[in-house]
RNA sequence: GGUCUCGUGGCCGAGUGGCUAGGCAGAGGUCUGCAAAACCUCCUACAGCGGUUCGAAUCCGCUCGAGACCUCCA
């Protein structure tokens, strides 16, 4: 099912626009990934999450994706090292390790973590090294454009000739003259005939590890252009969605604007999208302030800003509460509180699972499915739409108690819309709960049989072998709970 | 200095002209052998000042405050 009304804010027009695919059903989206020198941090599951569910929803709406998000392995210098040199050179040095050891022990954990926030894989993961040869030949076509210029075994982008036709700054909202009086001087920049200019191709030093020869001698690709070159080759010229990070606005996706225009002569992307940052005490957590918690050390509680570990889901439902476009501000209160509602979710979908119907309803639940979509289609609307699961929450545990009724088509619907929303498209089902294994099987029978002997036990007014069953079974993090149609029980995850 | 964003109840966080956000925490109650859960009720906010309007948290202006980007960053 298309709806036709899905809305998406466009950053480039920062307004929100009427979604069109360039070549419907097909749509094609490329996200910034990570650059693997480290371990992925809370701040990488923002993007992560929010292109996933965009994914999501965008496939149930019945589009047809291809979804690429690179791994970024080469480029990016840092300037704030003695000489300009690559952070993964860097970090092999370190570690005396091949830089390629570096980048496949970091994607691997990189997967590890995707994993466990229930990102789905991307259609393609394409790495900046492997497509050394599509950048070169990007960078001869901006050059035959005459759009760059070589010195010295480097390549620079021209900004001052491509602002003669084009605008370099309209993402950001800039221009030229003002970035020149803003900018600092850097080393290296000697040979840039502009401030504004940035590379294309940078000569390797001697110490430099990663190295391709090209047309212009030894070297290695700038910072932008991977991107472009990866979207080209894998979702053409121009498509349809570019999401990242709002810190990538600029100079990252200004650039690839810009190296777009200038090696095809084509605006490559229609619709830029941007999460906001994740925020700790009111900052953006970053690697260079050093104020990063990582995802692994949620996951373990192993970090001294933790006052406990933090289910992988609980992650994500943070995430998800808030919208794509707002900041959100890390604490331990707002991830316990997003523990605990996300709790609340899933037990009602439990409820859900096995409650029983009556000849008709008593409450009206037809609005639960439309207000769903109508949140999701206003630019993805995620929180809003967990809002309304919640409404129907309240709704599920009334009719548990018996003070609501639903017929069977309702509760079917009801089903219909949780199995959807809270699980195909905000990808909340729990891992543990959606393979049920025999294991599990195994337990479930036990219990059955315990919580039967408890009852016998109950129907004499035997509190004391009650209370054993009960305690004893909570020490091994088995809940019991004593409802009016019997006892039931769930795994307490924390 | 430039570009831009934001300021919502104890906390987190939706909402952009009139209609309940939601979650967490707290208080009281219902239920219950006890407990837990659930349910009900309450706490009902929109930085400040002015303006537009029949009507503004929502539009406009100013003030104050916070943040992001301008250098690698999700």
């Amino acid at each position: 099912m298309i709806d036709r009304a899905l809305v998406i804010h466009n950053s480039l027009s920062r307004k929100k626009e009427v979604f069109e695919p360039l070549n419907p059903p097909f749509v094609g989206l490329y996200v910034c990934g990570p650059t693997v020198y480290g371990d992925a941090h809370l701040g990488h599951a923002r993007p992560a999450v929010t292109f996933d569910v965009v994914f999501r929803y965008m496939k149930h709406l019945g589009y047809k994706l291809r979804y690429v998000r690179n791994i970024t392995d080469v480029g990016h210098l840092e300037n704030d090292a003695d000489e300009g040199e690559d952070k993964i050179a860097k970090q092999a040095r370190l570690n005396q390790l091949e830089p390629m050891e570096v980048v496949q022990y970091y994607t691997d954990r990189y997967h590890e973590d995707m994993d466990m926030l229930n990102v789905l894989k991307p259609s393609i993961e394409p790495r900046a090294s492997g497509h050394i040869i599509e950048q070169i030949e990007m960078v001869k076509a901006i050059l035959d454009a005459g759009y760059a210029y070589e010195v010295n075994g480097s390549v620079y982008f021209n900004v001052e000739k491509y602002n003669e036709r084009f605008h370099y700054g309209k993402l950001s909202g800039r221009d030229t003259e003002e970035m020149i009086s803003g900018q600092r001087t850097l080393e290296g920049q000697q040979e840039k005939r502009h401030p504004a200019d940035f590379a294309l191709w940078k000569k390797a030093s001697p110490a430099h590890i990663m190295r391709w020869p090209s047309p212009w001698g030894e070297g290695f690709p700038g910072w932008h252009l991977e991107c472009s070159a990866m979207s080209t080759k894998y979702l053409g010229e121009v498509f349809d969605i570019h999401g990242g990070g709002m810190d990538l606005l600029f100079p990252h996706h200004e650039c690839e604007i810009a190296q777009s225009i200038a090696a095809s002569g084509k605006d490559a992307v229609r619709y830029w999208m941007h999460n906001n940052m994740i925020t700790i005490n009111g900052q953006k957590m970053g690697k260079s302030l050093g104020n990063f918690i990582t995802l692994k050390e949620f996951f373990s509680g192993n970090h001294e800003l933790l006052d406990q570990a933090y289910h992988p889901m609980t992650i994500r439902f943070f995430i998800l509460q808030a919208h794509y476009r707002s900041t959100l501000d890390f604490s331990n209160e707002a991830l316990r509180a997003a523990e605990k509602g996300l709790q609340r979710l899933v037990q009602a979908m439990n409820v859900l699972k096995e409650l029983k119907p009556s000849d008709s309803s008593s409450v009206d639940v037809s609005w639960l499915k439309t207000r769903c979509y109508q949140s999701m289609n206003d630019d993805f609307n995620a929180p809003q739409a967990i809002a309304h699961l919640f409404d129907a929450v309240r709704i599920i545990n009334a009719v548990k108690d018996s003070k609501e009724t639903l017929c069977l088509e309702d509760i079917d619907m009801l089903r219909e819309t949780f199995r959807v929303f809270a699980g195909e498209i905000l990808g909340l089902e729990s891992m543990h709960s959606a393979d049920r294994s025999q294991h599990q099987k195994t337990t479930e029978g036990l219990m059955e049989i315990i919580l039967d002997i408890r009852a016998e036990a109950r129907q004499n007014k035997d509190w004391g072998t009650s209370d054993k069953l009960r305690d004893a079974l909570n020490r091994l993090g088995i809940l019991v709970k004593d409802g009016k149609e019997g006892a039931s029980w769930h795994l307490n995850d924390s």
